[in-house]
DNA sequence: TTCCATTTGGAAAATGTATTCCACTTCAGT
DNA sequence: ACTGAAGTGGAATACATTTTCCAAATGGAA
């Protein structure tokens, strides 16, 4: 396997101003942020940016991966839980609250168009422990029979989108709607037929505009 | 006041071309169908475009007030009901139903950016409406106290995230989120101070890119 | 049939962003 | 200090879409 040569001490400094700056810029707009606008606020020249990341892509990973480890690590503790419903709202919560510090990881998370091969990892590791705890909670009587992953997925989307519309004006409007989706998870007499477990990846990765 | 000077027979017929294929571009693509791709579709060019439609908000404004007309006249007919849960229910359903309809119609409606003059009014006239009536499902034990107009609006921001995001997919499945977020309004105990009702505006009208 | 105000298609300019490119600068090994 | 590889800024180019513009075509009143 070919070693990542090391950066110019220069250089490494430059990329680590970048991804600060970029995090800062996305964390308030969003991940579609205009190189351009990257390169300016860091003092850098957008040759810079390219080399460093080529693709967004690259800078995605590089600035998120740590994020997508923590929320990973989340739905493995969330699954250790003696409750299970303790345990599903715990991780939603978790989840939503670490989106709530920065839209650009929102957009990510819930993947608003850019599905990194990263998030879609996370998504396969994530998926098994949540689809569990929803058993074992249907189990013991805490969820009624017939919530399925995609449900719980939905629900995280339905406050993902509520906090993307309420951000700038009404910063804790989310908690409402957390408490309504999880109220309604467990109260609800769900229509139709169980949706099939592979919508959760296409739920997340819609591609519009 | 001056009247709008009929059209010569050519031109409406074009106009009425122009209406017709941007419906039903945008019920599929979204509001943000690009102007050449009207055009091209209904056969003209885009200075026939722009002649009848200077801003995208008159295209709109045609192409809409009607149903727009049909969503108010929902909310009238739900706040007559003597059930005001009942008529709450109906009212986002359909609501929604027609959303369902057409991708275009849903952003507007929930103005994924283009908030028009037109869907201003409408929610003007809706929110009392709407407001009357959680009252008076508090006032029956319907609902718990604390349920605000906001978090009906919230309510109705949830379920079309979910419908924009698997309407290509799963078309139905926007019926379970509904029903998640009505048993969620019932069963919520909702936290924080009760929101200030000019949030749903900007609930409505968030813009982003 | 003539005539001209209205309408039209589509080419051109403006806009906003993405991506490439390279002459010049800087670093670090000698 | 010198030197070549690595790195840099930012102008140039490519794209996608919006918006303007006008010479040519058309409708319908006289």
């Amino acid at each position: 396997m070919t070693e990542p040569a090391p950066l110019r001490r220069d250089a490494e400094r430059n990329r680590q101003l970048l991804l600060r700056t970029a995090y800062e810029l996305m964390a308030s707009a969003g991940l579609d942020v205009p190189y351009e606008d990257i390169a300016r606020a860091a003092g850098t020249g957008m040759g810079t940016m390219y080399r460093r990341f080529p693709h967004r892509q690259d800078l995605l990973d590089a600035l998120f991966s740590e994020h997508i480890d923590t929320v990973i690590d989340f739905a493995e503790q969330a699954s250790r839980y003696d409750d299970a419903w303790a345990g599903l709202t715990w991780f939603l919560e978790q989840q939503l609250e670490i989106e709530a510090q920065s839209r650009g990881l929102g957009e990510l998370l819930r993947s608003r168009n850019q599905a990194t091969a990263l998030v879609q990892r996370a998504h396969e590791r994530m998926t098994p422990l949540v689809a569990g705890l929803i058993a074992r909670a249907v189990r013991a009587g805490q969820l009624p029979a017939g919530v399925t992953p995609v449900d719980f997925a939905a629900a995280h989307v339905m406050v993902g989108s509520v906090m993307d519309a309420s951000r700038a004006f009404a910063p804790q409007l989310w908690r409402r709607a957390l408490t309504i989706a999880l109220a309604g998870l467990r109260h609800a007499e769900l229509p139709g037929d169980p949706p099939d477990e592979t919508v959760i990846d296409r739920l997340y990765n819609d591609q519009k505009k």
